[in-house]
DNA sequence: GGGCGTCGTTATCGATTGATAATAACGCTA
DNA sequence: TAGCGTTATTATCAATCGATAACGACGCCC
């Protein structure tokens, strides 16, 4: 035993059965901060203490992980934003569909201060045209914005919603909801102040429906 | 002639008085599309049929060509919304002020517009903290920052501006009014419109002063 | 018009990138 | 417990990155 002692040394061996979902969280988080090309797979896979191999292994490419990091983020918004979808507010009087858009839109706030990485990622993949941004906007970006207009041209008509197009209402909303997340590092450095508090959030909620809803009375802000 | 004719062949050599300001443009466009890693000083050479050690030559490195474009495109905003700086304003009533905000806001969108690559480069650095973002936040986004706030306090406690923390209204602000024009490849794919043409930008300005200056009565649109 | 300074062009450097082949550790099943 | 499938680990590949050295074309000045 003594001569080969060191060379040849025993591998460590590391195995985690929910390494799949940690490199993709980790994914996630690069892509959000640095962009497709500026997050490397090296700097993903160390930041979970993983290999950079294993992400080819778990996931076929780069973009792949890319891929089913968008499909993830998508899907908790969808969970998140359930109720807003036509088919939940078909029957409602224009009160109570005021209501639960007020509520949506509080809801999707806190998403976005939840989960920073989906509006980074989309605001770093829709400054330049790519495949990366047609099949994420075919796929997933449009049947949103498809979903919320009906019930945002109802709202409107009625006098509650602010009378604007609703393609320019969709950016101006994405936009305002989401900056100080987006830019959270940007945020800390101006202001001192941490969009992420509960403070901060509710206010920001409180604002947005105040103004994209001013129609709606005294806001039940539960 | 004919021995040496074709080996160690004549260098064409191309000239630009006007380089500097030809490369420093590019890098816009590229930095603001890619952002700083993902736009390679081969690209931004490339697409004004020059050489990438060009870059190196008129610029030190990578990062001081940023910074230039950086500096180069807060000066135009600056030079578009000086009339809304503290010092212009100082001896107004508050309706004159708002007539102004009004105006600016209005020039901002058009600004965001014509020159996307400012906010885009804003947003692309915003996501992560590094020395570029720590620069440009001291350096100029403070400075803009501090310059507005006075003026929106003035006319939030008059009623006429929205009943919004100031520093939530700012990312608000700048969100809702430069997301379209940020992402205007993803607006074009998601609306089939394009958010460049003249009457977008206007019913986006429109919106704005709607929404964030409740209290101005019949907005003049001139 | 000869010499020199500016700067455009070419070639190449070391570092880093995403991907993959080679090896080996571990768990399950027979 | 012997064998095998899964997958973690190591090593390495070609391509691309930013930077710089080497070379040469051009214009200006004496």
């Amino acid at each position: 035993m003594q001569g080969m002692a060191d060379r040849n040394p025993v591998r460590q061996r590391r195995a985690r059965p929910d390494i799949r979902e940690v490199l993709l969280e980790s994914a996630l988080v690069e892509f959000g901060a640095k962009g497709f090309d500026g997050a490397s797979t090296r700097s993903i896979a160390r930041r979970v203490e993983a290999h950079q191999p294993q992400l080819n292994y778990h996931f076929e490419s780069k973009a792949a992980l890319w891929t089913a990091a968008v499909d993830y983020l998508f899907g908790l918004l969808g969970e998140e934003l359930a109720d807003v979808l036509p088919t939940e507010i078909a029957g409602l009087d224009v009160s109570q569909l005021a209501t639960i858009f007020a509520g949506g839109l509080r809801r999707f706030v806190g998403f976005a201060a939840k989960h920073p990485e989906l509006n980074q990622i989309m605001v770093h993949e829709g400054t330049a045209a790519s495949d990366r941004l047609e099949w994420m906007t075919a796929t997933h970006v449009k049947p949103f914005f498809e979903a919320i207009k009906p019930g945002w041209l109802l709202l409107r008509s009625a006098g509650i919603a602010a009378p604007i197009d609703f393609e320019i209402l969709y950016y101006v909303l994405i936009g305002a909801a989401s900056l100080p997340y987006v830019n959270a590092p940007e945020v800390r450095l101006l202001t001192g102040r941490d969009p992420k508090h509960p403070d901060w959030i509710k206010a920001h909620g409180d604002a947005l429906v105040a103004i994209l809803l001013p129609g709606l009375a005294a806001a039940p802000s539960g």
